[in-house]
DNA sequence: ATGACTGCAAAGACTTTGCATCTTT
DNA sequence: AAAGATGCAAAGTCTTTGCAGTCAT
């Protein structure tokens, strides 16, 4: 049997702040964004909610950049660029197949495919300008 | 200026052994797996020659599965397979649509695209196996 | 000999977890 | 009141690093 979840206010807090931007932050960042308006939050809560909420199917992770793992609120389809740079994540509207790839996927290996990401690793734009600037 | 570098008997063995594998392993494997034949070879320096060899460029991450980074020796263009349940990373050969579609983000977003991963997650059929009987 | 490479163990960095306390229902 | 959620700090994991000794050139 599956245990209840209540309601709280620090877990509606942290839910909302990863649907408001589009940064793919760290479990750090939320934590640093809602001290101000919480400031009794813990790091543990904030890992304990992604957990969740990762669980549960509403957020994604994006995967671990420079060593900190990136959550996204977005659960539909859709690709990223990582910057080697600054580690920047950032969204790139659907560029791949969809559907159809996981399907083919499935069928030619006997696999159950649920999911599949696109990534591009690169350098982004602001980063070149500072290069070329050195 | 860059640092030489010279021969190494385990830096030899480790490359080896990533060659001769398909299943994409952890740093721990590999000195697992070497230890028998260098019984004085360290964690540590497993870990200083993937990063040097994904440095220069002779290996590839291909990112954190259940906490521990993968490796792959195999650095041209193919896709993977990641299985939720038991962690194996398999190949899966060129799904994508290879260089067109990286010229395609670079130009749109004016990003300079390096590279991409194209990977597919859910359940290995193995796994899917184990499910049914229980 | 010189500088690179390594073993060892300590240090780091991120994440998880136990327990007492506070909240929600 | 009962059971979930949280704060705090300790514990866990994986990875990096300093240092002294070893090896390649």
């Amino acid at each position: 049997m599956e245990r209840a979840t209540r309601y709280s206010r620090k877990r509606e807090a942290i839910l909302s702040a990863l649907k408001e931007t589009d940064s793919h932050p760290t479990a750090e960042w939320l934590y640093q964004t809602l001290k101000p308006e919480h400031q009794d939050l813990s790091l543990g809560t904030v890992y304990r909610n992604l957990t969740l909420f990762r669980e549960q199917g509403v957020i994604r992770s994006v995967g671990v950049v420079d060593g900190h793992e990136r959550f996204d609120a977005n659960t539909e389809n859709h690709s990223h660029f990582v910057c080697r740079d600054c580690h920047a994540v950032i969204d790139i509207p659907k560029v791949s197949a969809g559907g159809e790839i996981e399907r083919s996927v499935s069928e030619q290996y006997g696999f159950s495919v649920e999911h599949h990401d696109l990534t591009f690793y690169g350098t982004c734009s602001q980063c070149m300008q500072k290069e070329t600037k050195v």
